[in-house]
DNA sequence: TTGTAGGCGTTATCAG
DNA sequence: CTGATAACGCCTACAA
């Protein structure tokens, strides 16, 4: 009776075509043990004669086997497995974002599921819920996302970490840059430098970070004395061909202004390429500045001044964040960070040969 | 008898903490029904009567209810998940490769696992092993991956796509950039408009792609009746800061060369970089060009000459092979596929003037 | 120290 | 058209 599912047709027949992947069965059964036995040794969970142990490990890795983690993560609830929802994955931002989370995540034992080009919420939803019962946690970077849609699209206990969002929601773990701070002191670097006429080449009105870009800006000059004025502010997209475009439209107004602060690098790129092609010198008649400090800013001539951010570094915090929330199976207290900025002055403002 | 189970402690008590998420089980008592009929409603799979399906749909909608897929991709043995490995994630490459792979498999419902980092063989062992049981089908780019190492450590029957692998195994399918070609076609250019002095700098010699366009720079060079003299080759990295310095040890050979091929755009920006720093004006003195047309070329002063490749389309090819290796459960001719380059000829080599 | 067997949530194969 | 139930591969009480 206790061979209550020996009925149907035998699939231990070796019948398949290709090989298929050893189970915790064969080997148990090459060693001369049962499965439980196995399995406390490959897990280190329980007690087992050390011959044993060793002799079971050896077969393991002669066998080539590898636990199927599908059965795994079905009996234990776990899938080793983190998600990460990106906005767009251009440029170098995202790919160094990546990468400090896939390496922390990688030494923990932990995999890497991404989920990018997202750029309406709809899209966002979809993907938050294919990614239920995938993975343990969750690092969410999106703009467009609110603590509403966020919550109702989430199983409950998922530990989640926001980043650079706008979720002022403080039941979740988030880590933002300091875009405020690290604008606000470029500025300021600006305005000390005799600059009263310093024009801002926005990003998306949409984009969080570029909005609190501006926001330092502004405060900056304000503190300054210097009066903030709206035709100095032109829109652009952090692409390299808005910073070109918007480059332009400063140039062409009554009053030029000295300075031009862009609000990524790649715009300040794009506004040079414009600079010199209009015959303006930078920075003798116009200084320019960027923010992000990509790698190839110090390579531009002359080399940008920028506000650097550590990038990797800020996949690398959120995924120990997240890590810990999983650890502590989200039962703790979340917490806000804010990750600093660092102004970089090199020659495109002017002021490295003072 | 058909109750052998039935013995052990009652799991379906509602004891846990938090909220569980529904199972199919729990939709079919809400619905009066059998497991079996969800299934068949879920995943269109056999008939049911119009109303019944109607009413299921209903249901699942209002509990919430998404498969475990866990559960799932244990009975169909299937994952829904493609895996990618790269090497290492520096730089707007990989980002670009990602995108491509990532909406590709997006729209055939399919999912991204990425692991990078991979830097020796004895790494991207791990990881391959590492991806067992979790992927249906693998992209890897890997230039110090043989065709050896790759069989021994994957299942026999996974669908893999190399992408710019220097396996030549005729049994893998497999994408490369035709660096070669562009190599030579930038050359033969640069020949052409009269350069007999055209230094080279060359990525890591353990790069597949630095290698191939060494080789093309090296063809063109001899078929244009021009000596290939090393002095002329100097090593670099990929990396900014190598095409600097590569720079300035070209300047200070006797006979300088009258124009400079870095093998990608990053080290032609450092190496114009290093040569303004000299006093060295590109183009009128030495021109310079790039491999890769990375999205800022076009906005460099000068305007970076350089070779095109389509990033994200290569991603997206190497996703279409693979979802089509996977349909065909790997019982199919494998193919070599080689994406070709364009020439792009702006301000840094002083043709576009002409 | 080891073995037995139930259960994780699905799908799929049978009978009705 | 629908229902019962055997897998899938693993972990883990509970027994021995």
């Amino acid at each position: 009776m206790r061979d209550c599912g020996g009925k149907g047709p035998d699939p231990r027949g070796g019948e398949r075509v290709g090989e298929m992947r050893a189970t915790i069965r064969d080997v148990a059964r090459e060693a001369g043990v049962s499965v439980a036995t196995v399995s406390r040794v490959l897990n280190d969970s329980g007690p087992v004669r050390e011959e044993t142990r060793r002799r079971i490990r050896e077969i393991a890795q002669r066998m080539r086997y590898t636990p199927n983690l599908a059965a795994q993560s079905l009996t234990t609830a776990r899938t080793s497995t983190l998600g990460v929802l990106l906005p767009d994955l251009f440029g170098e931002f995202y790919s160094e974002v990546i990468r400090g989370i896939d390496q922390t995540a990688q030494q923990s034992g932990y995999h890497v599921l991404v989920s990018s080009s997202h750029n309406d919420r709809a899209e966002i939803e979809g993907s938050l819920r294919a990614m239920r019962g995938r993975v343990d946690g969750l690092v969410v970077m999106s703009p467009d996302l609110d603590a509403v849609s966020l919550s109702s699209n989430l199983p409950e206990r998922l530990p989640v970490v926001l980043l650079n969002c706008e979720v002022d929601d403080l039941s979740y773990d988030s880590i933002n840059i300091d875009n405020y701070g690290g604008a606000y002191s470029m500025t300021e670097h600006l305005t000390r430098m005799g600059h009263r006429r310093v024009g801002l080449i926005k990003g998306s009105e949409r984009n969080l970070d570029a909005r609190e870009r501006a926001r330092g800006y502004r405060q900056a000059l304000e503190d300054a004395g210097v009066a903030v004025v709206a035709a100095y502010e032109v829109a652009g997209d952090f692409g390299d061909r808005s910073g070109y475009l918007a480059a332009e439209a400063l140039l062409a107004l009554d009053e030029r202004p000295t300075a031009i602060f862009a609000s990524n690098d790649s715009m300040a790129i794009g506004a040079i390429s414009a600079l010199r092609e209009a015959g303006v010198s930078v920075p003798e008649d116009v200084a320019v500045v960027g923010f992000d400090d990509i790698p190839i800013a110090r390579y531009l001539s002359p080399p940008l001044s920028t506000v650097r951010v550590s990038i990797s570094q800020l996949g690398e915090r959120a995924t120990r964040k997240l890590l810990d929330a999983i650890a502590r199976k989200n039962q703790h207290e979340k917490s806000q960070e804010v990750l600093p900025t660092e102004l970089v002055v090199r020659g495109s403002c002017g002021a490295a040969r003072a």
